[in-house]
DNA sequence: ATCTCATTTGGTCATATGGCCGAATTACCA
DNA sequence: TGGTAATTCGGCCATATGACCAAATGAGAT
């Protein structure tokens, strides 16, 4: 692998790598029905606030989502929408690699 | 997040965890234009051949690829053809991020 | 200006991951 | 049946990740 084919790869590794969490990936898909809050993505995914905005954090540096602060709440969107239509098709993987 | 949405997530994240290397993802990269043997395999990422079969073993285990073995060689073949699509989705995103 | 709430950051720990090495396995070929 | 090549497995180490806690930041409200 060539140093820039590896980079390359290495760009696109980060957002399937950002996605390769359960908590990261129950945001994601709660954001794909609209933006929320941090304290709603709290409420989602369970854990600590500081462990949540870390991984926001991470979603944000891939570049998956994005950040918007209005008054005291800070609102995420998600900004990859093809990652809903990708996460179908998993659905559909799962659901068939289940049945057999 | 309930234990059974935790689970369902996990199952997915999983796929992507496979996704987020840049190894693997070269390899899942080239078996997007058919299938490879691991020598094959090997060449392209360039690392221990023991490391190339773990990646594989990730890959399997995430149901992300087929290994069919004919003769001395294993060959491997990607299942989850819907990743073909998904990539070229993040390749225009990672274009259009460097292009601003 | 101060108080307060929502979020982020830094520290620390336990665990997971990726890499190479060398050994074990498996199956063609002589 | 023994040799040889392709692949996988087990062990080891260095580094990365995820979780929590406590403390810092930042913007609206008093």
């Amino acid at each position: 692998m060539t140093a820039a084919k590896d980079q390359n790869m290495a760009a696109r590794a980060e957002i399937f790598k950002a996605l390769g969490h359960p908590a990261r990936l129950a945001m994601v898909v709660a954001l794909g029905d609209g933006e929320r809050c941090v304290c709603e993505l709290q409420e989602i995914v369970g854990s600590d606030m500081s462990t949540v905005s870390k991984h926001l954090t991470v979603l944000r540096h891939a570049g998956l989502v994005d950040a918007d602060k209005r008054g005291k709440q800070v609102f995420y969107a998600l900004r990859l929408r093809c990652a809903v239509e990708f996460l179908h098709c998993v659905d559909r993987a799962l659901a068939e690699r289940s049945r057999s």
